[in-house]
DNA sequence: CCTTTTTTCAAACGAACGTTCGATTTAATT
DNA sequence: AATTAAATCGAACGTTCGTTTGAAAAAAGG
């Protein structure tokens, strides 16, 4: 039952831990009780037992997300009054919580079964509380009316978020690869595409 | 066999349509043969004879799309000297085929079995041939060498490919609607921000 | 130590899965 | 018109699915 450490990984953890490696590479709907099961070397039934059903699971990954993320936005809700250095700030941690996360994350947002409509509004509410409201929503008050929200909000969001999303396929196409040093210096050199543009950067 | 407006959809095509729909909406793995074949009013065994299996209409699925974009973007491919030309270009023309193709491409980004390597190929291959050559990678040669490629492409691509990816999920949380009016504006807003930079909209 | 509660197991359940099969129908060819 | 080929069907196949069940083991409580 002791996992190297020191560590003690109860049998709940081990499920949750390898439902989520399972999803993550092959999708929830495609990934078996029985081969979750396996891979925490445990029995079918517990993951009834202890999570309610399979997509029980599914539903604590979500909860330990938000919770996680919201742990980690929170303490970046600094009162900067300049907006550049308020981005700068949600841009870094927002990077740095989805990457700790980065396997949940994927689940959550595209592996929900969309016919699950607690499932569904859980993910909405939690997204727009803890993430949009915080990162993509909140920073964009005060400006003028014509601007278009719908565009630009989503815009950031979707530079950051589709990183984490196709991170798997990118670096086939690319040849990217996304270590430490990247990531020092990513959540940056985004900032700076989104505030000053790419011409900036290129020319 | 006759459908609105003179045209004649045959039995594959309707397995097709039907199997668009049932993967964009609830994906490939929980979409079962038996509902296919209920919604295009076939019995099962059409499946595979037209398509050799399941899987056989996703390949399908990506040729049809792969062979659209093709063709689409192929018409962009004008002699613009300058750059921001050139970009404006390439993000409109593939805002308006991918918009004209959602829900493949969803389906194509998302929902391919990662432990088919056939399709899984197929996909990398011509993403890379026919999306990421043409307009996120060819754009950007001949400049510095300190240029991170690999932040500012995906960036671009990021911004338009997550619209399209999380189209169903961002109205849920921002209120947003994506009509035609959307449309006319959406590529050239996205190519200010891309180009100069979100602050040049917001100060 | 005994009793009660909780946890865990393996087997079984009923349902659903994608594919195959042989018969029939339709279309094409001679 | 007869024959051949292609398309279509419904039933069946073997496998897999998520969940339930009763027994056994482990833990907790008095």
């Amino acid at each position: 039952m002791k996992k190297g450490g020191g560590n003690i990984t109860t049998l709940k953890e081990r499920i949750l831990n390898s439902a989520v490696e399972l999803f993550y590479k092959k999708g929830f709907e495609a990934t078996g009780v029985r081969e979750i099961a396996k891979k925490a070397n445990v029995s079918t039934s517990m993951i009834n037992y202890h999570f309610g059903s399979k997509k029980g699971i599914l539903k604590e990954i979500m909860e330990i997300f938000f919770s996680q993320m919201n742990e980690f936005l929170d303490n970046e809700h600094i009162e900067e009054k300049d907006l550049e250095h308020r981005l700068r700030a949600a841009i870094k941690s927002l990077v740095f919580a989805l990457r700790k996360n980065e396997k949940m994350f994927k689940i959550i947002m595209i592996q929900i079964p969309e016919d699950d409509k607690e499932l569904v509004n859980l993910r909405v509410e939690n997204l727009k509380k803890i993430i949009f409201k915080k990162v993509f929503m909140n920073e964009f008050k005060g400006f003028d009316s014509d601007i278009r929200y719908d565009i630009i909000g989503p815009a950031l969001s979707g530079m950051i978020f589709s990183h984490f999303l196709l991170k798997d396929l990118i670096p086939q196409i690319t040849g990217a690869t996304f270590d430490d040093n990247f990531y020092e210096i990513y959540p940056d050199y985004i900032a700076d595409i989104y505030l000053y543009g790419a011409l900036k950067k290129l020319i």
